[in-house]
Order: C-alpha cells, then sequence, then structure tokens
RNA sequence: GUCCCCAUCGUCUAGAGGCCUAGGACAAGGGCCUUUCGAGCCCUCGGCACCGGUUCGAAUCCGGUUGGGGACGCCA
C-alpha cells in the first residue's frame, strides 16, 4: 500500500508552499486508496514552537485535509541514536570529541530515479562527512529523516524540488542502514512574481494570512492544484474530488510557478459566486464584527445576507466585500473625493428634493416600485437616468460602483437613503 | 566557487516527431450592454530563449550557449 508523509517543522506557519507540497502527498494517498501521514520535525528545540504546530494543523484542516497517522520527532529521539549507534558499531559513522555522531560519507556515484524529473545523477564525493547526531543529542534532518520514512514504511517521498540536494545523502543512509529506499518525487517550487522563492516581503504567504484575507478554501486548493499540474481539457476550475480521480504524481510538471495573484482572485470569484450565501454570511460576519460594522450580540443575520447576496456576483474576495459594502453598516458615510468631485460638484438640491418628496409617498416601498418612482421623476424633469443615478449613487454609498441602484436603496431603507441624500441639499 | 534542477504568450498551462500558420485561463487593451462598475458578453494583443545537430519532417529527440531557480549548516 502507498504510504506518503508531510513533514513541516513548526517553525514558522504554514506556507504556500508547504500546503502545495502537503496538498500533492494528500491527494497522491486520496488517489492512490493510501495512507497519508503527518510527521512533525520538531527536533530543533529552540525554534519550534506550539503556536506553530497549531496554526500548522489548523491550516491543513481549514483547506480540507485530514491525516490518517501523525508523529512527533521529538519522541523519537531514542530510535534515533539507536541507529547512529548500529552505524557507530558497524564503523561507518565516527564520533567527534563533543559526542556528535558523523557519517563517513564514501564516493560513489548515485543514480536517483525521481518519479516526475526521471534520472538525476550525483557524484558524492563531493559531499562532505555528513553530521547524524548533534552535539545535543538530537538528531540532524537528514537522519531522523532517513530513520523515519524508513520505519514507518514510507513508499514515495514527495516533497520540494529543494530537496534533491539531500537525496543523494539520504540514499547514502538507507544503504548504510540496510533499508530500501522510497519512491522519490520532486515538485517544483513555487516562485514570487519578482524571482526568487516566495517570501513575506513578496507578499502574504501563510495560509492562515488568506484565510483571513477572505479566501474561500476549495479556492485556495483549486489555484494550488493548478500550479505544475493541469486536469486537462482546458479546465481552470475543479474541486477536489474530480482532482483525486485526475490526479497522478508523475503527471506533475518540472518547472517552477509564479504565484499569480491576479489568478487566484479570479478562481476566488468564481467559487464566491457558487457557494451558497448562507455561508458566506458565516464567514463574513466575523469580519463584519472586527470591522466594528455589525455587534456580536446584535446580529441582523438576514440583513447581511441580502447584502451579501447583492455583492456575490461582484468581488473576488470577503475582504473586498468587507471594503467595498461598507456604506450598509456605517452610520455616517464620507464620498470618496474623486467620486464627489465628479458627481456631486453641482448643486443637485432640487433633484434630490423631488426624489426624496416621491420617495417618502411611496405606498409600497421595494426596488421594482423605487425604480419606477425614479423613472418617472427623470422623465418628468427631462434628463437621462444616468445624470440622477450617479449623484443619488455617490451621496448614498460614496462609491462610483457598487449594486444596482434600486436594489440597493431598498436594502438601506427608506429613513437612511432619506438622511443620506438631504445631507446633500441646500436650503 | 562547486554540485544539481529547469526553460511554450507578462503569469499559470495544453502539447509526449507530422493533428501546431501552437490551444485554453488570468492579466492587459478595445468594443458592446446597462442605472454605475472593478460585474456580464464579444474581440484583440502576445509565446515554443538562442545556436548547432538527428530526421523527409521538431515546440516535441540530442549537444552546447544563455537565462532563471535550488543546494552546499551540529536549520529543516
Amino acid at each position: 500500500m502507498i504510504k506518503v508523509r508531510f513533514a513541516p517543522s513548526p517553525t514558522g506557519f504554514l506556507h504556500i508552499g508547504g500546503a502545495r507540497t502537503c496538498l500533492f502527498n494528500w491527494l497522491y494517498a486520496k488517489a492512490k486508496n493510501g495512507k497519508f501521514i503527518l510527521r512533525i520535525e520538531d527536533t530543533d528545540i529552540r525554534r519550534s514552537k506550539k503556536e506553530f504546530l497549531d496554526e500548522i494543523l489548523e491550516s491543513i484542516k481549514w483547506l480540507g485535509m485530514d491525516w490518517d497517522e501523525i508523529y512527533f520527532q521529538s519522541q523519537r529521539l531514542s530510535l534515533y541514536k539507536e541507529f547512529a549507534e548500529k552505524l557507530l558499531r558497524e564503523n561507518k559513522a565516527y564520533q567527534e570529541e563533543n559526542k556528535a555522531v558523523v557519517f563517513k560519507v564514501e564516493p560513489h556515484k548515485i543514480k536517483i530515479k525521481d518519479l516526475i524529473h526521471g534520472e538525476i545523477e550525483f557524484d558524492t564525493s563531493v559531499i562532505k562527512d555528513q553530521v547524524l547526531i548533534k552535539a545535543d543529542g538530537t538528531p540532524t534532518y537528514n537522519f531522523a529523516c532517513v530513520v523515519d520514512d524508513a520505519t514507518l514504511g514510507i513508499t514515495h517521498v514527495i516533497r520540494g524540488d529543494d530537496h534533491i540536494s539531500n537525496t543523494p545523502k539520504q540514499i547514502l543512509l538507507y544503504q548504510a542502514l540496510g533499508f530500501l529506499s522510497p519512491e522519490f518525487a520532486h515538485i517544483p517550487l513555487i516562485l514570487s512574481k519578482e524571482g526568487g522563492r516566495l517570501s513575506k516581503r513578496k507578499g502574504a504567504t501563510s495560509i492562515s494570512e488568506f484565510r483571513q484575507m477572505g479566501y474561500l478554501p476549495e479556492a485556495l486548493v483549486n489555484y494550488l492544484l493548478l500550479l505544475s499540474w493541469s486536469p486537462g481539457e482546458n479546465r481552470e476550475l475543479i474541486d477536489i474530488e474530480e482532482a483525486i480521480n485526475l490526479f497522478d504524481i508523475k503527471d506533475v510538471n518540472k518547472t517552477s510557478a509564479v504565484f499569480d495573484m491576479d489568478k487566484l482572485n479570479w478562481i476566488n470569484s468564481q467559487y464566491i459566486r457558487k457557494q451558497d450565501p448562507n455561508e458566506l454570511v458565516d464567514i463574513v460576519t466575523p469580519l463584519l464584527i472586527e470591522k466594528g460594522f455589525v455587534k456580536r450580540e446584535n446580529l441582523n443575520r438576514e440583513y447581511i445576507l441580502n447584502v451579501v447576496k447583492l455583492f456575490q456576483n461582484r468581488i473576488s474576495t470577503l475582504a473586498e466585500f468587507i471594503e467595498w459594502a461598507d456604506f450598509f453598516f456605517k452610520d455616517e458615510i464620507e464620498p470618496e473625493p474623486q467620486a464627489k468631485e465628479k458627481f456631486l460638484n453641482k448643486d443637485l438640491s432640487k433633484e434630490f428634493s423631488l426624489f426624496l418628496n416621491r420617495l417618502a409617498q411611496l405606498k409600497e416601498f421595494n426596488p421594482q416600485t423605487i425604480e419606477m418612482e425614479f423613472r418617472q421623476l427623470v422623465k418628468d424633469l427631462n434628463l437621462e437616468a444616468r445624470q440622477l443615478v450617479h449623484p443619488v449613487r455617490v451621496a448614498l454609498t460614496g462609491k462610483t460602483v457598487g449594486p444596482g441602484l434600486f436594489e440597493l436603496i431598498y436594502y438601506l431603507g427608506k429613513e437612511r437613503t432619506i438622511q443620506r441624500i438631504k445631507k446633500w441639499i441646500k436650503r
């Protein structure tokens, strides 16, 4: 049976690159009906933090992945020592004065069979002797990795390209320990637009940040899937179940991919449109609370739902929703300078007054009646609809763009509409 | 510096010798629609890095050049 693993170290948040490695491992396990193992590489005691571990696990779950088993290297220290002692006894390693155990690297030509890259050749004579156990008794990465992958029965090691040069060192260890090597698959790295690795400096990279910015996990997963892999048939949108059916690690391509926020945004917008608006309310409500737009103890779910529906087809992130729909939640609005300059630069007191009068007299207040009344007024004033639509929109929302004006007025309510327009009537 | 990986539109990709005067998506530009638009619809722009081979035929195979990336820790 196929057994794969994702091995994060809790010295930082789960970032885009790690998430994709995790995803490809998980996907491969699902596709092949195998097992997916999580191994926490927490041997660097100084840098490993509980908060990072929690964040990593939470992010993996948020993305929709689960694991069959979880191991902590910090709990397997005696195992590594055992194997180090074995190598010492067999004279394949030696000990330094400071107790560190060092592996003797013999000159060999090593051929790696990589599922993605094909054959890669190394000459180990350029590799120095490798520390196995540090002076403080903890194992080094390569050693712990090999001991764990071998004893845990990992059949396929799927990891980032940056580990290619670790592979010959590890193969030497498999051989010295008498283990069979697993299959290797090195997936390409995700680069930033500026070139080089993705980093904090070059934009948001942690999964939790994307979560906070209002990306949907399904959308993020879909985007990650499209980096170095393709479902074929010119498809861009694919859900995880379908991906499981189509995915094979052999189809992952060798070229590194540049992370493109624009495309992520587009995919996210597609998922927002498909999403049940009620679920969007669940996601957006905490953001509204955080912003102080609504109060936790006094939630009007119905109202939020209506506003969400108004924006669902025109936003690409939920953070954008907060930004664009703010006027539905604020008492006072201040028009954007450019909007004011463009549409409220002349006196419209007469037109506004007439509009308010007619609004006030409406027997039934709904988008249809509002529109009818509005169009009648425009006709009576001998104006183009747009000549009044824009100023009213800016007065009500502060913005030049947004949902349809009449729906917007309806959900804003008669009171607030009148109050906001009145501000622009001079007497 | 040494070793390794990679190379199709700006970006993500389809393409496994003739189906390719290279297809799709995002972005960009233009147009249409409309009460606005950053929404929708339509159109356009734009690429096989370069040089040599192999072959009747190469984006696809081989070699080199250039460019990009990664690794060389008692970090993982």
